[in-house]
DNA sequence: CGTGCCAGGTGCCAT
DNA sequence: ATGGCACTTGGCACG
């Protein structure tokens, strides 16, 4: 039977933890929380980020991230969980004796993520009609504006300034009004209105209606066509 | 010795199985992510989500959310798990033969959350003087415009109409566009334009520009006063 | 460190 | 199913 003292040594060795049993969790922080009596699952991993898992949903009901202060006491000889970092608390109390499991992971290797936004970016750089015939990409790197950052500046077929917002999911109105700003912004620095181009797998309704408003383009991108881009430009470097 | 049979009929049952061990992860779908061998911890839930954890970071790095089709396989005499929906594929081979544990979790309680953007609107619902004096709410439902919700119609002291948008965060640049395009809409609508304002525990420096553009006005609300002015509204009801 | 913005965001509730 | 939006969003990159 493992004890408490066993999890502190555990923890403090780099080891990841798992507490199994009935217990009720109390979180006090950028909001409050309550949970009643129910057998859960509790993760205290080897960067003290912990988390409590119910038995369904893929979400965790409370967690605390990396860095907090774990303390593992003791109340009416059943073990509580405190969790806590400067302005949040994280308490777990079980109601009976829960099982403890130590584990002592390796894992060092890379986690690799394609069909991002920037991988999209990456493609229209690489095969700038995508966006549309005669785009030319101004600047490489991101144009930062009075706030924020436009995705790609460029001129069109006729040199045009034109102003692409890149989206990997289905356009909202607050894409368009972001693009608007940024198209406003242009307009208040160089004196004319550029062009704006979303570009993006598909709209909502209520985005074309945005952009009917604003006079913002819209430009069918998906992430799987940019994917299929990058792998044709890398085909012919690996040949070259 | 937990076999993969051991695990289906787990599953079957309504447990929560974990695996330890050294494993491969491949997931295709919304986007595409490779992870090379280390060791990790595979949960499994009753509703047939699955999550992959590393021994850091307090969000798993890969996971398939509830109603996945699961399948364990045998790969070269090795498990190998497979999480499938419609549209995404999420593997985990092991690299070695991985620990199985079974948990049998029984958890009803019902999950209270506080000081959400909910709360916020109940508070001024319950004592409108938290926008500004002699502010009335007109609607307690949300009003539905052309598209979204105002999280707040009324009246203020000189009968004009107001917008009210309330955030339980810093308000953004974003924010301030969003409840512009409400007031517009509004504008369209009535021929005349509502005051707005924009109720937030502060605002970012950008925000503030963004208003001072529009015409949007801050009013300073915290979830922390929200919270004392419904504790003293459920006070009196239970005094009543 | 604040600010802005992407994310396989997730989840909840509306039409 | 789709849409619109809050979330203890988390995370990163950049000023």
């Amino acid at each position: 039977m493992l004890t408490l003292e066993d999890a502190r040594k555990a923890l403090a060795k780099g080891s990841v933890i798992i507490f199994a049993g009935p217990c009720t969790v109390v979180y006090e922080g950028r909001a409050t929380s309550r949970l009643g009596v129910g057998e859960r699952l509790v993760l205290i991993k080897k960067d003290r980020s912990i988390l409590v898992h119910r038995p369904t949903g893929h979400e965790p009901v409370n967690w605390q991230p990396a860095g907090s202060m774990i303390d593992f006491l003791t109340e009416n000889g059943l073990p509580v969980i405190r969790a806590s970092n400067a302005n949040e608390l994280l308490k777990i109390s079980f109601t009976a004796q829960p099982s403890l499991m130590v584990f002592d992971l390796r894992d060092t290797a890379e986690f690799e993520m394609y069909a991002s936004e920037e991988d999209m970016k990456k493609a229209v750089l690489a095969k700038p009609s995508l966006v549309e015939p005669g785009f030319k990409p101004l600047e490489e790197e991101r144009q930062v504006k009075r706030t924020g950052r436009v995705d790609i500046l460029g001129l069109d077929a006729l040199g045009r300034l034109v102003v692409v917002e890149l989206k990997r999911k289905p356009a909202t109105p607050e894409d368009v009004r972001q693009l608007s700003a940024y198209v406003e912004s242009l307009n208040s620095e160089f004196g004319r209105k550029p062009r704006a181009i979303l570009a993006a797998p598909s709209t909502t309704k209520a985005a074309r209606r945005e952009m009917e408003k604003t006079s913002v383009e819209f430009r069918c991108l998906t992430p799987r066509r940019c994917m299929q881009v990058l792998r044709e430009a890398k085909g012919l470097d690996s040949y070259l």
